[in-house]
DNA sequence: AAAGCGGCTCGTTCAAGCAG
DNA sequence: CTGCTTGAACGAGCCGCTTT
């Protein structure tokens, strides 16, 4: 039984190979420079021997001032290595790939082996492209050591209820590009219709329009207002039913004059400046109250009957809103006739009065 | 027609709760 | 305890509009 649940396991984690390429890393970690001076740097979840984080940090690791690189390589079942840089050892006056250290591990190079937690409490700053699979228990490690940290991630983890608390009491936060980017993957990905294609060498690369970065470092981003432009009125933002908000759809919509609290999408967390705006909780929209066993139709993307009954909703009540916000109705009370709409997270935000 | 880009779904899974 | 219902959490993406 055990076996079998690590061979899941291993084969679900399997989709966590992607490859960041270096322009990326650049253009993120160019407003990080000054936290780097003087500082270890450790890259846990990264194959040195591919890893562009760690050819950037080679190649930057006098221009940055570091006093240590490390990174461990990840090994399915044996003992690894990690790879060290301290400076320039050869004496040649430059540090390159001829300073590297390297070190066999007993373990298997993990970033929760205990011999790569013992390497993390020596580290200052923690940079990579961890495995989103395991992207709430990476991040509950770093905090854990209390470690900075600027790794990829991706946005959908805003709405992890862990990662969401973080950012709301200030203690991570969203860094500088999100949205597209574009990785290497192993051959052995399947190809898909969108956002994946190969090049002229065979190579395959699969993008995701919902990355993100995630740090705890201070970066100016991080204090720069979001500029706003509409101005609040009734009829362009209804209220909920049942809470005390107003709904908007798009993080462009937010009027610059409502003092109130406002539901806006996740994707306003890469925005968040918190002397603008507090957040007060994250909700879920959509859906409805109603008595158990009220049968509801459930619509297309028209609005049309798919000809499906279900007794309750996905199985979901809704918590706080009203769903009759300018949704697609996604079902219908057999009953009543009455249209609700689907599920979707809100960001409950309100403006810092100045 | 293709590429860029902003914004955000909904079906599955599993645990907790509850009635019998 | 068993079996069913309820509810919370999740997703290495997707969609549709705009620009080139």
């Amino acid at each position: 039984m055990v076996a079998n649940v690590t061979l899941k396991k291993a084969k679900q984690n399997k989709q966590d190979e992607f490859y960041t390429q270096i322009k990326d890393i650049e253009q993120e970690l160019k407003h990080y420079k000054k936290h780097f001076l003087r500082k270890i740097v450790f890259c846990n979840c990264d194959d040195p021997e591919w890893s562009n984080f760690w050819k950037y940090f080679e190649l930057n690791f006098d221009y940055l001032g570091l006093k240590k690189l490390i990174s461990t390589h990840y090994e399915e079942n044996k003992p690894s290595y990690k790879l060290e840089i301290i400076g320039d050892v050869t004496g040649d006056g430059k540090v390159d790939y001829k300073d590297i250290i390297k070190t066999p591990l007993k373990q298997n190079g993990d970033f929760r082996s205990p011999e790569a937690i013992e390497i993390l409490k020596e580290a200052d700053i923690v940079v990579t492209n961890p495995p989103f699979s395991l992207f709430r228990e990476y991040i509950a490690q770093l905090m854990k050591y209390n470690k900075k940290f600027i790794i990829i991630g991706n946005q959908n983890a805003y709405t992890y209820k862990e990662i969401f608390t973080l950012i709301q009491q200030n203690k991570i936060w969203s860094g500088n590009k999100s949205g597209d980017m574009e990785f290497k993957v192993p051959d052995y990905y399947e190809p898909r219709a969108t956002r994946y294609r190969q090049d002229e060498t065979g190579q395959k690369w699969r993008s995701m329009g919902n990355i993100c970065w995630f740090t705890n470092l201070d970066i100016s981003k991080r204090h720069e207002n979001l500029i706003l432009y509409k101005q609040y009125n009734e009829s362009e933002y209804p209220s909920y039913e049942n809470y005390d908000a107003i709904n908007i759809d798009k993080v462009t919509d937010i009027p610059l004059d409502y003092d109130g609290v406002m539901g806006v999408p996740i994707t306003y967390l890469d925005k968040y400046n918190p002397k603008q705006f507090e957040i007060i909780e994250l909700g879920i929209v959509g859906s409805c109250t109603f008595t158990n066993n009220r049968k509801m139709e459930i619509l297309d993307k028209n609005g049309l009957s798919t000809g499906k009954f279900t007794y309750n909703a996905k199985g979901t009540l809704y918590k706080k809103y009203n769903p009759m916000l300018d949704k697609k109705p996604a079902f219908k009370d057999v009953e009543t006739g009455e249209l609700y709409s689907s599920i979707y997270a809100r960001v409950l935000i309100r403006k810092r009065s100045s």
